[in-house]
DNA sequence: GCCCAATGTTTGTATTCCTAACGTTTACCT
DNA sequence: AGGTAAACGTTAGGAATACAAACATTGGGC
């Protein structure tokens, strides 16, 4: 009966179009990620553990943005698959040490491959002009409202 | 031992810039919400019916983007505080009619309120200029991919 | 030696989006 | 008319991301 044609009122929000946007880019890249067995947390920490070298668990969790809570499961699902290893630090028996094997050093390049090409798949329609535009603004937004969310921690620690 | 400054190599991706810049935006109007007791599938439902006037759950979940499972629990929330009124379809006992109440009226009037600042809040950093660029941007990435993903269902229809 | 902090872990919450199944009711088609 | 297909509302649950709270163990500063 109706046409179903729905201009909402909400559709020209900056909020609304960053969620879809961003709801799209998400899309593209977790589906890029799973259709090599893997999700966003899989390489964020992989890709931490080959910046840092191996570290503790909170230490990487600190690094990468992964919450504590999230980095125990994210451990054991790429340990389960030997791309990464936990190890007891003997230095210090509270902790574990997380380090990345050849097979996970592998699975980072195919992962930054997929992840290379959602990105371009995400700016298709835009020239890259517009891109780095784009890139701008939306750092200058990300670094605004990071400043207002992070803690203050005492800057001269 | 290590000084925590993670410039981890992915925090330049359009993707990710999207996504937090995303997050940001969901943190500030979720919060504005709930200062009024709502969340965001209030807002869509409540703005969608003022526009549509009265309508069964499945007319307003294709019209709001609001998935048919997630309209039961958003109307039965709005309904118990009587913003929302749910009435059986004489003309289709399948359907339940849900119309605006005066109270649901007012509260949408308050979630544009909230709405508008929070669009202010998270634009601050950018001029007028800029913001009306950023919008032209996201609103062309988020019409390409709206083309890609919706269903090509017949035309002629 | 004590106390506090850090660590790893488990458990649970919230939001958004989505799938699947089910019973009821209506619509279509022959 | 009869039978099948479709729409509707509902319930249940899963996946991904993000976070809070509690806990036991261990280290380090004093």
């Amino acid at each position: 009966m109706e046409s179903e044609e729905t201009p909402a009122r909400w559709e020209g929000l900056p909020s609304w179009l960053l969620s879809q946007t961003a709801h799209h880019a998400h899309r593209l890249v977790s589906d890029g990620f799973s259709s090599v067995g893997a999700r966003g947390y899989h390489y964020r920490l992989l890709a931490t553990l080959e910046e840092s070298g191996p570290a503790s668990q909170a230490a990487l969790g600190r690094r990468s943005g992964i919450h504590l809570s999230d980095m125990v499961a994210t451990i054991n699902e790429l340990a389960d698959r030997e791309l990464v290893e936990r190890a007891p630090d003997p230095s210090d028996r509270r902790r574990n040490i997380i380090s990345l094997t050849s097979a996970g050093k592998r699975q980072l390049r195919r992962l930054e491959k997929r992840l290379a090409e959602c990105q371009d798949e995400l700016l298709a329609p835009l020239s890259p002009e517009e891109r780095q535009r784009l890139a701008e603004l939306l750092s200058r937004l990300r670094d605004h409202h990071d400043r207002r969310t992070r803690i203050p921690e005492e800057p001269g620690r």
